[in-house]
DNA sequence: ATAAGTTATGAGAACGTTCCCAAAGGCGTT
DNA sequence: AACGCCTTTGGGAACGTTCTCATAACTTAT
């Protein structure tokens, strides 16, 4: 593969005129400038991304942690993501961490070693733990869905308290009184955001808040399936809204398997997206568009590269509620 | 960040001795490689990778494209390659063309300007194509369930015959007899040994192949559900077996839809792997374990990177029938 | 025609490694 | 004591760019 010393050679020109003309750089005569052009074209020469990021100090290739590539939110996000740095001639590498914090850990540390040019952790690291590591790192950042207490750094959010707000909406506009919810795990902002939406839909529709309705999951279909034992057993309930779609799915099978009505005159609703496949499926659903938050992440962080001086900003992405006309029309 | 030179000052040795000791050269003192090891240490220092890369002219990056990362196939194999690449501290870039063939062409185009070391191509770009834009492609090159006419490379593939035969073997056995097909496009190599798998273990059951029961669609839900449809006029039909996973559902929702006794009497199985998600579904599928098919690519690769000089290989994984004991138990 | 200013070009250091080759030190053999 | 051999170390080129600085070439004003 040519070097640009052989071009040089080969132009008649000086490396350092090579380099302008690659560059882009005006300081170079027009017609200098075509005849470089010219022979680059003939001998296919390709600049070494190497030896560049070697003296400018940091490779085009942005890294993005996700806990698990197989999941939809974090494959759609990716796809955003991927998409806006490609255009961008930008590398995207994705770590799975399989949930596995050590593994977050060691890949913040590779990137620490390897001069990535950003990074998006949307890793599963409890958030003391990603604060510690990011603590000492030297590239730009962008969350997604995390915000840190130490560090002010630019974030994406979906906005989980409308979509908890507009699923438990459409369960009220389809004449449900008695609705339950399935929340997730205590600790997290998301779960937390997502049910303070449902809490307050009914509020603002005057229905009464029962606790004795609201159950806690472990966010696997497991977790609703059982859940939804408890939930069948009592008559008054007619509709579920889940904190998200595993455990809507479980309550699903387990209404089926328990020869419930379910999906017909029983209503499931889920406050995340769901992949395309069961778009179709007759759950509602509500949620951030995952893709454009991707998008947004990556056109955040090629500014921060591009060493802009805006402020930190977090953006917040509303979320929608999917109503396909096909649904219901389809079964599971 | 601490550099080699500086390192070496520190030491008290030269940059060539810190290299070695970097590098388990075995010609360094026991004294001396502590010594250095404990500077190392003291400085936090972490070898600079793109310099090492300038020098030894490839990256630590692999480069995989895939169609969809969001398609369960390409997400489950390379989670496989990942998980590999990154024991033995390598990257992997995945690259999502989705389906796109200028995008493809243009991924492997900027495979050559970097230096990566090594590329598995999953695209879904014809392998014309392909054989010609890896044409002068100088870093190793391994294969996922695709052979190239003109050049023999590493290659891994799951067993379509095997997945076909095994899938309505199942099906024989739970005393179906008029079990329909669902097959894939005219060309791909795929859908036909997985069509001949279900013809075979028609023959080897004495049944008579009826080519009337043989459908042929567009791989997604809607084909199915049409396909359904003509299925479902057909009384004597018990059972189909589906080239892909996606027709298989569509069939199933038509049924559902038809109120046909889907999945009591009337089974319906897939040749591939599917979704964790529905692996409790009741289908019957048989597949290869695409994990296993990306983590034995990636060692291909690395034998290929690590210049072993071991002949060309095709590895072919054979399928397996999943059967959960869950099935049935639960429903889609 | 000359000085001053502007534009275009080139020479060579720098980036942080690896790797080749030379040299120094240690040890055993004659 | 001299020689040769092996082990350990150091010096410095090389990798392919970018970037700084100097200089050459060309304009324009006097």
């Amino acid at each position: 593969m040519a070097t640009i010393k052989e071009l040089a050679l080969k132009a008649g020109v000086s490396k350092s005129t090579v380099s302008r003309v690659i560059n882009n750089d005006p300081n170079v005569k027009d017609e200098t400038r075509k005849h470089v052009l010219k022979i680059i074209k003939e001998l296919d020469y390709k600049p070494n991304i190497l030896a560049r990021s070697m003296v400018t100090g940091s490779l085009p290739i942005v890294l993005i942690i996700v806990g698990d590539i197989q999941n939809h939110y974090f494959a759609k996000t990716v796809v955003g993501i991927e998409r806006e740095l490609t255009e961008r001639n930008y590398m995207a590498v994705v770590y799975n961490s399989m949930y596995d914090v050590e593994r977050e850990k060691k890949f913040i540390r590779m990137a620490k070693e390897s001069r990535f040019s950003g990074i998006i952790p949307m890793t599963a690291v409890k958030n003391d733990d990603l604060e510690a590591c990011l603590e000492d790192i030297d590239c730009p950042v962008v969350l997604i869905n995390k915000d840190l207490k130490r560090k002010s750094l630019d974030a994406v959010f979906g906005n989980d308290f409308e979509a908890g707000y507009l699923s438990t909406q459409e369960l009220i506009n389809n004449g449900h009184k008695h609705i339950a919810y399935i929340s997730g795990p205590y600790k997290s902002t998301v779960s937390a955001e997502r049910e303070r939406g449902y809490r307050e839909a009914l509020k603002d529709n005057e229905i009464e808040i029962d606790e004795n309705i609201i159950f806690r999951g472990k966010l696997d279909i497991q977790s609703g399936y059982e859940i939804g034992e408890e939930i069948f057993k009592n008559e008054k309930i007619t509709a579920v809204s889940s904190n998200n779609f595993l455990m809507a799915l479980g309550v699903h099978r387990c209404g089926k398997k328990l020869g419930k009505p379910v999906l017909g005159e029983f209503d499931i609703a889920c406050n995340e997206t769901v992949p395309e496949l069961y778009e179709e499926s007759g759950f509602i659903f509500a949620g951030s568009d995952l893709e454009a938050i991707g998008v947004k992440a990556a056109q955040f962080l090629m500014k921060r590269i591009e060493k802009s001086d805006e402020p930190i900003q977090k953006v917040i992405f509303s979320a929608t509620r999917v109503v396909n006309p096909k649904a219901k029309a389809l079964v599971l």
